[in-house]
DNA sequence: CCGTTTTCTTAACTTAGATCAATAAAAATC
DNA sequence: GATTTTTATTGATCTAAGTTAAGAAAACGG
């Protein structure tokens, strides 16, 4: 077995050690119970890679081919839209991300997945996420889970962004997902709840003037 | 075996007949293959009820312990947020829907699905959607594909109101699903679109005025 | 530690949508 | 088919966010 951190190729992929999928199992248990021959057919799918900081796993054009458990670090989703990068979304140490409609309908993809800081990735192919489903029950009902997980999510921002005003979203964001305020710049936030930087400066001194 | 339209109760529940089951067959059926004892296990936990047009099969404040397939007709989901209904999505003839998050998590929701024309929908409870999803490996790969679908079509909406203006969105609408401007008042698609109704019916002039 | 780059704030002006009010058009009801 | 109700349009005014531009503050890199 290779030690932690032996690199395959050049391009960073390694094989992960015990130690680097403690995280990735912690995550899954949270969803379904497996045994450990469960569980290795799975993670044994498994490719560790880093991502150094600015750079991206993924850009817009190709089809998304694997989902992420960030193992360390945190992304940033954005899409280019008229010329400029409009923020989508944050992930964080601890969670899955991918670009689900791109992974899941084959289409090109029309994001960027930024790393903010140096980060560490487990990667698991398409295919692989397939034949894992069809071979063991288990991960067939993980991967249900999962999905309804990220639909609930999505459906929550969903509403946010229809039902609240920027100012509301901003301190909606501030309660539900304060990680996002101690590791993300403002003119991303700004970018994430469809506004310009400019006005959320405003409505956070609105709000800081209003609190007196 | 009873008839079509025969009421087991006065709140309007009926068994389906086959030609009523005839839809929902179908449309499983662009998901997953299935032989007819596996059909039957999931097609006989379903009940028929009628909607009458304007009243709703769910308001807010109960745990929605449904997923419904429209039969016939169709639905307008909405929240009352600040003593105002906003508009947040429209179901037709031969789909599935649900308070996805309220279904999922068991939490009270926040919606109301109210019938825009006289309807009738196929319902699977919660617990027996369960329960199918356990006893046959089929209907848990459903699960997963309808959750995967699902999650897609929010995705993207997420994104046309992050990126897209009212106006933009307004356009991108009557490409995506024209049957919305065939049945639904404006005045809905207004709040669909987050903005006013006097608004929309700005953007709609300025439109066909800059044809011209 | 200093200079550069990035990020944040503030100001002046513009604009799209909100709000309020009135009316017109269409649909439903009797 | 006349009446009521619902839905859609238009105008005037207001407001929050966009835009442009400049400068301050913070973070970064050598």
């Amino acid at each position: 077995m290779l030690t932690k951190g032996v690199s395959l190729l050049f391009i960073g992929v390694v094989i992960p050690s015990p130690e680097d999928l403690a995280k990735l199992k912690e995550y899954i248990s949270r969803f379904v119970s497996f045994n450990d021959e469960q569980l290795n057919a799975f993670l044994q799918t498994m490719e560790m890679k880093r991502v150094p900081k600015g750079t991206c796993l993924m850009e817009a054009g190709q089809v998304c081919d694997y989902v992420a458990f960030i193992n360390k670090g945190h992304f940033r989703t954005f899409c280019i839209i008229n010329q400029e990068e409009v923020t989508y979304n944050f992930s964080f140490e601890g969670n899955f991300y991918t670009d689900y409609p791109s992974f899941l309908t084959r289409q090109p993809s029309l994001e960027y997945h930024q790393a903010l800081v140096d980060s560490e990735v487990l990667l698991v192919s398409y295919e692989k996420m397939q034949r894992t489903y069809q071979q063991m029950p288990v991960w067939e009902k993980f991967g249900r889970l999962i999905a309804e997980f990220i639909l609930v999510r999505i459906a929550e921002r969903n509403r946010a962004m229809l039902f609240l005003s920027p100012e509301e979203q901003y301190l909606n964001l501030m309660k539900s997902r304060p990680k996002v305020f101690e590791k993300i710049p403002q003119h991303y936030i700004a970018s994430y709840l469809g506004i310009q930087p400019e006005s959320l400066s405003r409505i956070r001194k609105r709000l800081s003037e209003s609190k007196k």
